[in-house]
DNA sequence: GTCTATAGTTAGATAGAC
DNA sequence: GTCTATCTAACTATAGAC
């Protein structure tokens, strides 16, 4: 997807659309809602752009995923030890993915209401491989624990998402008495060393 | 919500309708998809036992709340330590929520059709004070970590989230190469001492 | 590539007989 | 409380002038 000069239309009406698609649900935005949202355009403009609704979904998918970023900060990630690495890994990645939140709920959307065919396509090609590639290394670091790769992805994948999920989706259940900073370290503690002492210790 | 005897229509249509609306999206099932798939019903049947398809919805989400078995699954666990707490606790309460999943579903429905306003009024006053006084007395066990409460909350909640997240929405992204039993007891251990090891053992 | 106008379809919801 | 029939409004998408 190289960028032209003459699409300026066209990022016009995916900004537009995201925006009402987030807010108001797929379902309840209108091509009509969006032509009007986008500077009072007619709907057959849009038609000029995206085939129709659901290529435009596709498309604001493809366009505003952020993978390339994440996948890219994972792997110049570095660490003599697999603390150093998670540490690091967690500081870089936690950050990321609130950035760019609104991907984490297009990907809902597409779960929703289109069986994730978007989503899980660009995962199996562009984004396990590589990630799995980042296990690999991070295994061989001292420190790690001896368990089998793609428990530490699932555990990795889970941790992160469910950070963004209670970030965003949960901030009035939770009084948010801890700062961002500090949240992350208590993720980054709790990741190495999990929630309990040692009781041979203390 | 006492059930009634006469409502075996009631019973009926909310089943179908959150087959399709877990299957085909909200937006995308319509009244008439509904009231054919139950029985070939008339729509305006559908009216007789509620108002409107939002309330409809409503009525799903408060029916099928597995809130209670989850939170008095939680009350009723025991353990001398954190480490037998936690344990016994992720034991009852991931497979609970495998089971129950369907709703899972319906509250990220919920989220992005209604802005989550249906789940986070179920959660604010009926399930988290209760969850909370669980995490009260984990507090006093011996073996906690000397973290805040509310990140015991959230950490756990998190967990299990993206536990039953990552197993069911990502199950051919991830090859399934383990028995359910052997994922709980990679989580139980993650939850418990994090993904390493103490350096200064070995 | 943008507009006006509209085709063609389907949606949520209701009226009124039984 | 269930049916048939229908209203009204909204939807996606297109035709055709400019």
């Amino acid at each position: 997807m190289v960028k032209g000069k003459g699409d300026q239309a066209r990022t016009e009406i995916l900004e537009v659309a995201k925006r009402l698609f987030l807010s108001q649900g797929y379902g309840n935005t209108s091509m009509r809602d969006i032509a009007k949202a986008a500077g009072n355009r007619a709907v057959a403009g849009i038609y000029n752009h995206f085939t129709n609704k659901e290529e435009l979904f596709r498309a604001l998918i493809e366009d505003f995923s952020p993978y390339e970023e994440l996948v890219m900060t994972l792997e110049q990630t570095t660490g003599d030890t697999a603390q150093e690495f998670l540490t690091s890994a967690l500081r870089s990645v936690l950050p990321l993915l609130l950035k760019h939140f609104d991907f984490v709920e297009l990907a809902q959307i597409d779960v929703r209401e289109f069986q994730g065919r978007n989503i899980e396509r660009m995962a199996q090609s562009l984004i396990i491989p590589r990630v799995l590639m980042v296990v690999q290394r991070v295994m061989t670091l001292p420190g790690i624990k001896p368990v089998e790769p793609y428990v530490v992805m699932r555990i990795m994948a889970g941790m992160v998402l469910s950070y963004a999920l209670t970030e965003y989706a949960a901030p009035r259940m939770i009084l948010a008495q801890l700062t961002t900073e500090e949240w992350i370290d208590r993720y980054v503690d709790f990741v190495i060393s999990g929630l309990t002492t040692d009781p041979h210790k203390g």
